[in-house]
DNA sequence: CCTACCGATCGGTAGG
DNA sequence: CCTACCGATCGGTAGG
């Protein structure tokens, strides 16, 4: 019988547990031997599935990475209007948080501890993407449906208030990830959009 | 002759090097030889001025808190409307992200490295300054100025749109600091005011 | 403010 | 996946 679908590989174990572990403490204040003690392994055998401590965040950050420029390839592919556009963004976005709330909090706060080259490489995907949700937004500008805002400031106004979601949500505190999402959707649209 | 006004004593430039040091490379991973060396001393020296690593941070942290809590206190104090109270806490907040850039990345990145009874402190004052925020919003909604949207949602929208202006802001990217507190301004006012 | 130094801890390796 | 271990570094101290 194959279990390989239904149990979780003591590497992708490894993994979840150093996201938590780098978010509560933060990359450089987590040991290699908490991580083993948090997996219930010792710290030498992680070296059999990792080469280091730096794969490790390496790993968490580009599936991040990779996740957000596979949305934006598939949203820039597309023919709708730059506020469908940013909309559908906006809401994969906040979307993603929930779904990887230890990676997308590791990834914001702990990245420059990344190595080369892969620290030049990600800060060069998170380059591009910007861009390219600038380019959304000078699109919508041009058009006449989005206020003559900076669109330096409207891009990072956007991208900080759905970023840190992570920073702020508790599952406990009994807002519903729906709620969160379309109040955000609200507050920025509005905030942005041309009455017409 | 006093030359107090004019020099920055010794034990200010350590606090003002370990806020740069912290913000580049995060508080762990920043050792006091660095600090030292950045300075010009031996890192036994700063050992004089300061009974740690810690306290360097905790001073950092605490210089921001009591910052925003006085302005807090003194706008709490006022009888302007809750629309009014909003824009000049927002003015202020990202007035003192200009002023103070690196203090803030500082104090938004590694507040979870502070030692206890200082943690607590730190995080019961940003409560209660987010709590009072969240009324002043709260007032807005109920006075029928501000739209029906979730206060909590609206809340931390509106702190990490202005609290990470700090990540992204560079003095050399010729954006001026007048122009991006209007336009954060603008969208989120926008967003959350009623039509009238 | 410096010289000299220490105890602890950490990432990582050898070898099985 | 473990036992045994190492070289390097770090925060901090003693004493001047």
């Amino acid at each position: 019988m194959n279990t390989k679908a239904l149990t979780i590989s003591r590497k992708e174990e490894i993994l979840e547990v150093s996201a938590r572990l780098f978010k509560e403490k933060g990359y450089a204040s987590t040991t290699m031997r908490e991580i083993a003690e948090n997996v219930g392994i010792e710290a030498a055998s992680i070296y059999h599935h990792f080469k280091g401590k730096d794969e490790l965040l390496h790993e968490i950050c580009f599936k991040v990475a990779r996740d957000y420029t596979t949305k934006m390839v598939n949203i820039e592919s597309t023919y709708i209007s730059p506020i469908d556009k940013l909309t559908t963004l906006i809401r994969f976005h906040i979307q993603i948080v929930f779904d990887n709330v230890n990676g997308i909090s590791v990834t914001n706060n702990e990245w420059r501890h990344l190595l080369e080259p892969g620290l030049s490489e990600f800060k060069k995907a998170r380059q591009t993407y910007e861009n390219q949700l600038g380019q959304i937004i000078n699109e919508g500008i041009k058009l006449g449906v989005l206020k003559e805002v900076d669109s330096t400031v409207a891009l990072y106004t956007i991208l900080s208030s759905i970023r840190w979601v992570e920073a702020w949500y508790k599952p406990e505190k009994d807002i519903h990830p729906n709620i969160i999402e379309n109040n955000i959707i609200q507050i920025l649209m509005n905030g942005l959009q041309k009455a017409s």
